[in-house]
DNA sequence: ATGAAAGCGCTAACAG
DNA sequence: CTGTTAGCGCTTTCAT
């Protein structure tokens, strides 16, 4: 770290005047004879100065850093959110600190406290469960940490949060499912730890008030029970296949997000199920390749590089403006993107 | 940022000692009486002490951060990459501060200068560009920053640099297309600002020097000329679909990626030709996905995570050992995954 | 075994 | 219009 090349001592030094009146020429503040400016200027940059920002961090109290905690980064949604959140990130002039809790909740509080130690000036989080880190989280309120969460929510403590509509998004999923006239629909999720996230429960909430409003009580699940093994799309072959090979029926399925319907496509294909003939899939996340595969995915679109956008953005004003201002719960809306997996529309793409 | 509870000024007062002391206790370090140490730590925990490491940093010249800036996030590769980073610097307590250049190599600048001034102490870098910034790069090779550069290099300079042997996954793709009987094979890649970069172009050598032993000397590459449009399996598929309706013949695609691979698919498909029977198709990368579409996609597989890992680990060697030891460039292997787009193995998966 | 004091590089209040 | 001084919170040298 010691390569910078001169501090403003050393300019002062070298055109003869004080530091502050060299942090006066730099920042063009104050009173400054527009000479001694451009001296100074003109020093600096033959210098090579370049401000050292932890110093001023540490003088201003401030480092003009976010800290961004996320489960993983090889999905489709995380990605997206993370360059929503550079971006504007990137516009204000903040740097993102960035971390993968890898959906351990212990992991993800040390994480915390090491992005607290270096003193970021809020935080952007997907919480990696719903329960466990609660008291964690009511301290980190208490010290009025400036957070908002993202996809995934903490339920009943009041922290900013922003995430698609889940709920809604399962529940389009479902009725589109139930309007082309399938009556055995089945919701297939992934892994047990990530059904326990609120996005994860929503969507099956939306699936199952779907159901109900025609009186269809019964709802069937398949995933948790699996070991966790990713890839997704191999953890819903397998629990697909497991279904399908007890005898059991289905003529419809909403997959908790697209890789799950690729696997779960693949398996009913290899039970001699045709797609949308025969059972009508609907995945979730509109991913770019679902436009592309055969059939193309009818899926839930959610606005993900949005989601990113808005956190950053509630929070630099969480930042800026302080304590005041209640809680505040942003949830976009998701849309369906109606393709030919269900056999509503066999021609179009 | 004025979160914090207490600092060890705070704790010296409380406990009657001075900071020294408490900074002793804190670290374990030097003589300190067992009891004064007992007491200080006592009060630390019951204040909530947190070390500041702004402070630490601006004394120590150091900051157990480093900078990474990749192009983009929302592809397959640089997730994993990230994850790779993510996972050893996590290891060994340091900072991952994060940002995209979307490819411009402009805003590659301002973000390293940006990471500079925040006194990271290493950047890995994949940049957009293997000539725009050349100066820029010499400059920091002359300031002594520690630097690696993954995926992508800048030819000439001694910058270490940890990447696929891109040339190899290049001829191990085309060979493998040789060896199934094709020989009009054609090289898709994407966006022209991409395609120069060295991976790219090491992918197409490879294809080349393979065409080459079969004594076939004519390439062709789509793609190039055509609007840079995201997604890439559009882009991909409007390459394609545009080759074939000129009445030009193929019987065998090396797609710069497997997003590239399923939009060349799906266009040859939407013009009749069927994969593999009449066309032969390998991709580059084997996504999760990959596996699950029909066909299984043939693909180079590279490892991505490894190169994440090796990058940071580098550069950590980098940072401690300084400026001696030569520059390292490391070249991962990739390999080859069969599955039934070649037609090479009509079974299996 | 403990403490005093200096200093990392910057900002900001106060004086002239 | 410019300079002096103090201090952010920590580490480290030198005394005691």
């Amino acid at each position: 770290m010691n390569r910078s090349r001169a501090d403003m001592d050393t300019i002062a030094r070298a055109v003869g005047v004080s530091k502050t009146t060299v942090y006066r020429a730099l920042h063009n503040k104050g009173r400054i004879h527009p000479q001694t400016r451009e001296r100074i200027l003109h020093v600096a940059s033959e210098l090579g100065y370049r401000p050292n920002l932890v110093a001023r961090s540490l003088r201003i109290q401030k480092t003009s850093t976010v800290g961004l905690v996320v489960i993983g980064l090889t999905g489709w949604f995380y990605s997206h959110i993370l360059e929503g959140v550079d971006e504007v990130a990137q516009a204000n002039q903040y740097g993102v600190l960035l971390a993968c809790s890898y959906g351990y909740p212990e992991k993800e509080r040390e994480i915390i406290q090491m992005l607290l130690d270096k003193r970021v000036d809020g935080l952007i989080v997907a919480p990696a469960d719903p329960e466990e880190n609660r008291e964690f989280y009511e301290e980190l309120l208490a010290l009025q940490v400036p957070i908002v969460l993202i996809d995934r929510y903490i339920p009943g403590l009041p922290i900013d949060f922003v995430a698609t509509n889940n709920e809604l998004g399962g529940y389009m999923a479902t009725r589109h499912l139930l309007k082309v006239g399938r009556r055995q629909i089945v919701f297939v999720s992934n892994g047990s730890r990530e059904r326990r996230a609120t996005s994860v429960v929503g969507r099956f909430e939306g699936y199952r008030r779907a159901l109900a409003e025609c009186d269809i009580c019964q709802t069937v699940e398949l995933g948790p029970g699996l070991p966790d093994i990713l890839p997704e799309e191999e953890y819903a072959y397998n629990a697909v296949s497991h279904y399908l090979s007890q005898g059991k029926e289905l003529d419809g399925v909403f997959a908790v997000n697209d890789d799950v319907a690729y696997g779960a496509i693949r398996a009913l294909r290899d039970y001699g199920l045709r797609v949308p003939e025969d059972v009508s899939v609907v995945g979730f996340d509109n991913q770019d390749t679902s436009a592309f595969i055969l059939p193309p995915l009818t899926t839930v679109a959610q606005p993900m590089r949005e989601i990113g956008q808005k956190a950053a953005a509630l929070l630099l004003e969480r930042i800026h403006k302080g304590r005041s201002a209640p809680q505040q719960q942003v949830l976009l809306a998701p849309h369906l993107v109606i393709r030919q997996s269900c056999g509503a529309r066999l021609n179009g793409s």
